[in-house]
DNA sequence: AGACGCCAACTTGTATGCAAGCAAGTGCAC
DNA sequence: GTGCACTTGCTTGCATACAAGTTGGCGTCT
């Protein structure tokens, strides 16, 4: 590539790669199944195939991709199965979160729920699509966060990208969102408030509610086996 | 590399790049902060620094290493409060699975004893070190496996290898491994006499005591928080 | 017609060359 | 002696060339 405009552009082609890849992913431009192969991505990009190797090896281990020995790339599709195994995951860490945020003391839990009220206004702005994405992502992201255990942070992190892949092979992307910023307002003003008790079971109807609107919820009921295990 | 060797391995060069330096890293030739380059490690083996990128990188997202953006990669440094937020992910995960499996019902918690009896039999023989660190992960990896949870495992997957990373920065590598199976096998053996609630207990314990055999224990106590949130 | 084998078009895997970036050391000017 | 610019040696980042493997189809033989 002689025409490389390496100039418009500081981030690396790698970091290009991979976001252009993902947000493809998330808006539906590659469907379940596909299959996708380095060289045509980087000569859609204009770039060489040496980052979009690195970019897929990125979003395999993130969990949207799996590539195949000697075949190519194919999107790996979402079933049912994974997003209620997701959120079964996030209700098990969330709850975690709130208790270890408990266990910290009443100033942390007050404290804590001031920082996502203000995540909650920002929110209420933002209306982009990816905007919201990033937001939505924030907010559980700190409140799993003020749990301060770092492992679980990024072990969190981890599910949330499996969650965005779910969210956007729902029915629905991002019809709900006002819903979701306002079930998670409720989570953040009981924090404030010091109610831990009452965000364990909103945060719990939350996620519930998420898997609903999802369309993935086969099986009635999420909160049996993980609520009882990680709150009873 | 003219000399190169290929004939000798056929697995691709990238997989003997990544076990060669995740070796090195558990063995403790590579020690906490050393910093280590594509080039130096491709030359050490004898093949070209592509591989060796690659391997670097799935060893970033494993966190083993931090990939600086032009200086090196330098070996992470784990501390006490690694390893306790470490155990304490653990003994959340493994906790559920237990209730999960519980919840699967009577046949499904003896099979699952049988087989993790089985993988503590051959704990018993297996005595190289290597051995020892793979055994034990099947042995947890099929314990939390169990809970029929695909993501949850996925998460305790990506634990198992900060768990090692600890292990290897313990005092004592493996000096307690008898220890382990021991434990191991009691927990086995609980489940497979349907005693559920007693292999939850011994599983805590048994993290508890892994946690002060590494040496990492600086606070006394693992199990309040994690124990109250997840059991009580 | 059916089956077998070859071939051609894809793909990834690896090596190598080149350019750019960062750090430290060197030497010069003041 | 002190401070600064340059140079040198290292590193990664990317592009490209080549080797090897897999797939599907086409032609031929039976």
């Amino acid at each position: 590539m002689r025409h490389n405009a390496c100039m418009t552009t500081q981030p690396k082609a790698a970091d290009r790669a991979y976001a252009h890849i993902r947000e493809s992913l998330l808006d539906g431009v590659y469907t379940s199944g596909d299959l996708l192969s380095e060289g045509t991505v980087a000569a859609d990009l204009g770039i060489s195939r040496t980052p979009v190797r690195e970019a897929f090896q990125r979003l395999q281990n993130e969990g949207f991709l799996r590539v195949y020995p000697k075949r190519g790339a194919v999107v790996v599709p979402v079933g049912p199965e994974d997003a209620h195994g997701v959120l079964q995951a996030r209700l098990l860490l969330e709850l975690f979160a709130l208790d270890a945020l408990a266990a910290r003391g009443a100033e942390a839990v007050r404290e804590t729920g001031r920082a996502l009220l203000r995540d909650c206004e920002q929110e209420q702005q933002g209306t982009t699509p990816s905007g919201a994405r990033e937001l939505g992502r924030t907010f559980h992201c700190r409140l799993v966060g003020s749990a301060g255990n770092p492992v679980v942070a990024g072990l969190y992190e981890t599910l949330w990208n499996q969650q965005e892949r779910i969210a956007a092979a729902a029915t629905a992307g991002s019809a709900h969102a006002a819903q979701d910023v306002a079930e998670h307002a409720a989570i953040a003003t009981a924090l404030h408030e010091q109610r831990p008790a009452e965000a364990r079971r909103l945060l719990a109807d939350h996620l519930a509610a998420v898997l609903h609107r999802s369309g993935f919820s086969g099986r009635p009921s999420l909160p049996p086996e993980a609520g009882t295990s990680a709150s009873a």
